[in-house]
RNA sequence: GUCCCCAUCGUCUAGAGGUCUAGGACGCCGGCCCUUCAAGCCGGGGACAGGGGUUCGAAUCCCCUUGGGGACGCCA
């Protein structure tokens, strides 16, 4: 493979396929800011129909934990950014050892106190040529002697991962513009090794709500807790993508989409806040156009974390009772957690009931009684299969113009009594969803409240 | 402190000297719809940080100020 470009017909001149790597150094989750930088890599791989590798920068053991590894694999698995290569530098050693060795032999790097120093070259000036921010020139009197590798004979970040990005042939280094001014470095090694240095593209920083680097310090900043709080990974990448990348209007973006449009030229270079409430918006928007019996089963994750049913009942759910639960409430929810939060009457048995006290009593009043209990007789009358949104409307309002009553009479003491609440779906997709039994039996539970109400 | 990057509505952004009385999206406010809440639809408020240049003409180019962020480790 290597030393085989394919030559483009067109110019005749060289054109490889670019390289791109995502290297995260394993010393904690996966950062929302690093899934934005892996996606841009990603993109940017895809969209040239290029390599992109994912390479943990692990040199520091003291910090790097295998733990850390898996899950940033998993993240990035879960997004759905599936890489072409992977490395791990700490498996990398001998070739920083050729390379270092043959800096000292060279003079261009000496050791001390243990350590083997980079030679800066000065008087001296480099420049990085970015194709993002053009130009940034950095003067060696500013740039001290660097270590290499450390006492402990472990190479350092800025001469492994200039040794990995050139024997990985890596074409483009995009990567967050925090790392800009260790881009002179590297840029050094590789001269020192008589190498030619990648591209360079340095992205804006991802930064929190209060504009300070993320942190754990404030609210989530790893990509598992937003799957965690009912995120989607649809959502977050194209939330992701939209912070520092734009093309015209467009919010909307599908994968596909965002490889085929995809380009460095659209990105700009100034930071972005993380604004969760836009990612809310996004997640239900998928939510809201996503397949029902996915999210279903994805929903079923959620209801045991809420305690809504217990771990050893989950997996009896029908799968149509969840796509159900996810089809009434996703206009109604921004994230499956909340969904779970709101459609937890459904699940819990059919005489167990949380009742909202405001809502019972403003709605849950003896005049109501009469309308209740009839209606209860009424739908009792209904067979099992005809428990179905479009036949329960119809047949309640038969009832209710027998009667002379109108909907909005009974709507929302109905809704108290079925769902606890005053809000949610549509009344008779509610009963649908509850069925025949936990209808019939909350109606009347209904009744009881009613009751109640008059002795107290 | 030194060095580096950045600067359009609260937020994400469009804008590559005239088409900008600056467009879109999220959020916010109001209305419509309606069995509630949402969703949806319609409408509203909301920005070129400031000052100098350059130019017939600047949000767009240059400089300064201010502001924000980042880096200054034998961390990455």
């Amino acid at each position: 493979m290597a030393g085989v470009p394919h030559l483009s017909a067109r110019d005749g001149r060289m054109k490889m396929a670019p390289r791109v790597r995502f290297a995260p150094s394993p010393t904690g989750a996966l950062h929302v800011g690093g899934a934005r930088t892996a996606l841009f890599n990603w993109l940017f791989a895809r969209h040239h129909g290029g390599a992109f590798i994912l390479r943990i920068e692990d040199t520091d053991r003291s910090r790097s934990t295998e733990e850390s590894i898996e899950e940033i694999k998993a993240a990035l698995r879960w997004l759905g950014l599936d890489w072409d290569e992977y490395y791990r530098e700490t498996e990398r050693f001998p070739l920083y050892q050729e390379a270092a060795e043959r800096l000292l032999a060279e003079g261009k790097a000496y050791e001390s106190e243990g350590a083997w120093w980079f030679r800066v070259p000065r008087p001296g000036e480099t420049v990085v040529r970015d194709l993002l921010l053009g130009d940034v020139a950095y003067d060696h009197e500013l740039i001290k002697d660097f270590v290499i590798r450390r006492s402990d004979g472990s190479f350092t970040y800025n001469f492994a991962c200039a040794v990995d990005d050139a024997d990985l042939r890596i074409t483009h280094v995009i990567r967050a513009n925090e790392h800009l001014n260790n881009t002179p470095r590297q840029i050094l090694v590789y001269q020192a090794l008589g190498l030619e240095p990648p591209k360079f593209a340095h992205l804006p920083m991802v930064l929190s709500r209060e504009r300070a680097k993320l942190s754990k310090r404030h609210g989530a900043t790893s990509v598992f807790e937003y799957r965690d709080l009912g995120f989607l990974p649809e959502a977050l990448l194209n939330f992701l993508v939209r912070l520092g990348w734009s093309h015209g209007d467009q919010e909307i973006f599908s994968k596909e989409e965002m490889i085929a449009l995809f380009d460095l030229k659209d990105v700009n270079v100034s930071a972005a806040v993380f604004d969760e409430e836009k990612l809310l918006w996004l997640n239900q928007h998928y939510l809201k156009v996503g397949d029902p019996e996915r999210l279903g089963e994805l929903l079923r994750g959620f209801l045991v974390k809420r305690g809504i049913v217990p771990p050893e009942e989950a997996d009896s759910i029908p799968l149509a009772k969840l796509a159900k639960a996810i089809e009434l409430f996703r206009e109604r929810s921004k994230t499956l957690l909340e969904l779970a939060e709101k459609a937890a009457f459904i699940f819990g048995p059919p005489e167990r009931l949380e009742y909202d006290p405001k809502g019972v009593g403003s709605f849950l009043t003896p005049e109501k009684g009469p309308l209740l209990e009839g209606l209860a007789s009424e739908l009792a009358g209904l067979d099992e299969h005809e428990f179905k949104a479009p036949r329960l409307e119809e047949a309640t309002r038969a009832y209710l113009a027998r009667t002379g009553h109108q909907l909005k009479e009974i709507a929302q003491p109905c809704r108290v009594a079925l769902t606890g609440k005053t809000e949610g779906p549509g009344l008779f997709e509610t009963m649908e969803a509850l069925g025949k039994e936990a209808t019939i039996v909350r109606l009347r539970r209904g009744l009881e409240l009613i009751h109640q109400g008059q002795e107290a």
